[in-house]
RNA sequence: GGCUGGGUGGCAGAGUGGUCAUGCAGCGGACUGCAACUCCGUGUACGCCGGUUCGAUUCCGACCCCAGCCUCCA
């Protein structure tokens, strides 16, 4: 166990505080999942980075982590959905929940520790309603629907810091008869006919939205567990109505910290299905590195909302070609390696022991990568190697700079690259320039940046990458 | 309207009561046959108005503006 001073923000203090897991040495960690009834989008992608740099650096810190990420695969969405496709309800969630898996590996996700499915877990879903009826804080409707009392649980509210009554004032809640008050939410909802349902006691039905992920969590992680987390628009009212149902159903507390990321925006506005301003996952990858994707969305911190654009693009490609530069000088040469300073690691886990400041940790990778380059410039491989090797070793906790240099650097919009055709015109080059043929190299380096092809010598040959 | 965040140099984006963020772009120099890569240097940045302070971008208060949640949405 690592003596860091480990500090996180929480969505219910409203503040940072040091980290204490229940069980020392160990993190249960909870993360709402997808919805698998489109493709993800960069939205999710923001999630899914966030707290897998999260998760790692818990491991990294030493902590033995238990991460649990959901799959809702019912809910009306996905009826309508497969409806409309034509297709069975199992035959969109498997194909979408596989895109998702491929999704993730693409961004260098590493996958959770369980992912359980909501239709796995019906029976652990009934028997917390059940809990909830048994002890008045649910109840049933004639229409088969169970509903949860929300004025009966007192401390309703206090994740996002709302009044009842102002919820009520401003509600928008759709009028149910069936409801004793306008603010109770569905646990179980009543089969209509032909929907799929499960046997229940208050007949055929299935999950509310809010119950399975009281019932999986607590199932997977126990009462109560460290950290629960999600995207930007779940604390209210999702994860307020799970601390609701959590609570009533244990009568212990449910978790100890809410971690929420920051939303992602196109032209100011949040991306969201709704609005149909959403890019999948697949469709940006289909024209940048996954690593520049990853990248962009580390360089911002997890709270913080941040804006979708090309440009942004543009400028994390830039700045991943600087480390991928810098890690290319020093391809093919053998040499001792130096054992990099304890302060570059130092800097780096103290900036993510601040509420996990990616920006700020990758400030300190810039700076190493400046003293990496400077040995370079004086030919000091061995100090320079160590360098790399903790550069290298640190950006894994953000997912980073796990690829070659020259993987990363000869891959580009121009598909059809020939590599031994590059290699043979620089070798030509190199001819030219050793014969004081000027003209004719600059003619060589002209031609493949006509192409793309931008050429960069040194001491030590002649590397190439492409714009 | 209620509840959360936030407004930092050309752009992106951290942070701090008084010395540097960092990346991209720009400018000057070095390296180079010329470039690219790289190195060195370089920018009266902190929404507006008051207050506290020897000193505030950083603390407090008012104001203006932006975004998110309050409805399915990561």
């Amino acid at each position: 166990m690592s003596e860091h001073a480990l500090k996180i923000y929480s969505t219910l203090s409203r503040e940072k505080a040091p980290f204490k897991p229940l069980t020392p040495g160990q993190v249960k960690m909870y993360v709402c999942g997808v919805t698998v009834y489109d493709y993800c989008h960069i939205g999710h992608a923001r999630v899914m980075v966030a707290f897998d740099v999260i998760s790692r650096y818990l491991r990294e810190c030493g902590y033995q982590v238990t991460y649990v990420r959901n799959i809702t695969d019912i809910d009306d969405k996905i009826i309508r959905r497969a409806h409309d496709n034509g297709e069975p309800i199992e035959a969109l969630t498997s194909r979408m929940i596989e895109a998702m898996h491929e999704d993730e590996r693409r961004l260098g996700v590493l996958p959770p520790d369980q992912e359980p499915r909501a239709t796995a877990h019906i029976d652990d879903i009934v028997a917390m309603v059940q809990t909830l009826v048994d002890k008045g804080y649910a109840y049933p409707a004639s229409n088969g629907d169970v509903y949860y009392r929300v004025r009966r649980f007192e401390g309703y509210g206090k994740l996002t810091n709302r009044q009842l009554d102002d919820l009520q004032a401003g509600a928008r809640v759709e009028v149910d008869e069936l409801k004793e008050d306008p603010l109770d939410f569905v646990l179980w909802k009543g089969a209509k006919p032909g929907e799929v349902a499960w046997a229940s006691p208050w007949g055929e039905g299935r999950p509310g939205w809010h119950i399975e992920c009281s019932a999986m969590s607590t199932c997977c992680l126990g009462n109560t567990f460290d950290i629960h987390g999600g995207g930007p628009d779940l604390p209210f009212p999702h994860h307020e109505n799970e601390i609701a149902q959590s609570e009533a159903a244990t009568g212990q507390a449910y978790a100890n910290i809410w971690m929420h990321a920051g939303a992602v925006r196109v032209d100011k506005e949040k991306m969201s299905k709704s609005l149909g301003n959403f890019f999948t996952i697949r469709e940006v990858l289909e024209q940048h590195d996954p690593e520049v994707v990853r990248y962009l969305l580390v360089a911002s911190h997890y709270r913080s909302s941040i804006n979708y654009a090309a440009t942004a693009l543009d400028e994390a490609r830039k700045s991943l070609e600087r480390f991928y530069n810098a890690l290319a000088q020093l391809e093919g040469i053998e040499c001792e390696s130096l054992p990099a300073e304890p302060k570059w690691r130092n800097r780096f886990m103290a900036a993510m022991d601040d509420d996990f400041n990616t920006p700020e940790a990758l400030a300190v990778l810039f700076e190493l990568v400046r003293q990496l380059n400077a040995h370079c410039k004086q030919s000091e491989w061995a100090a320079a190697k160590g360098l790399a090797t903790e550069l290298v070793s640190l950006a894994e906790i953000l997912g980073l700079l796990q690829q070659s240099p020259q993987a990363f650097l000869q891959q580009g919009e121009s598909l059809d690259v020939d590599e031994a055709r590059i290699e043979a015109l620089i070798a030509e080059r190199a001819e030219a320039k050793k014969a004081k043929n000027f003209a004719r190299a600059d003619e060589i380096r002209d031609q493949l940046a006509a192409e793309g092809v931008v050429l960069k010598d040194s001491r030590e040959g002649t590397r190439w990458s492409l714009a």
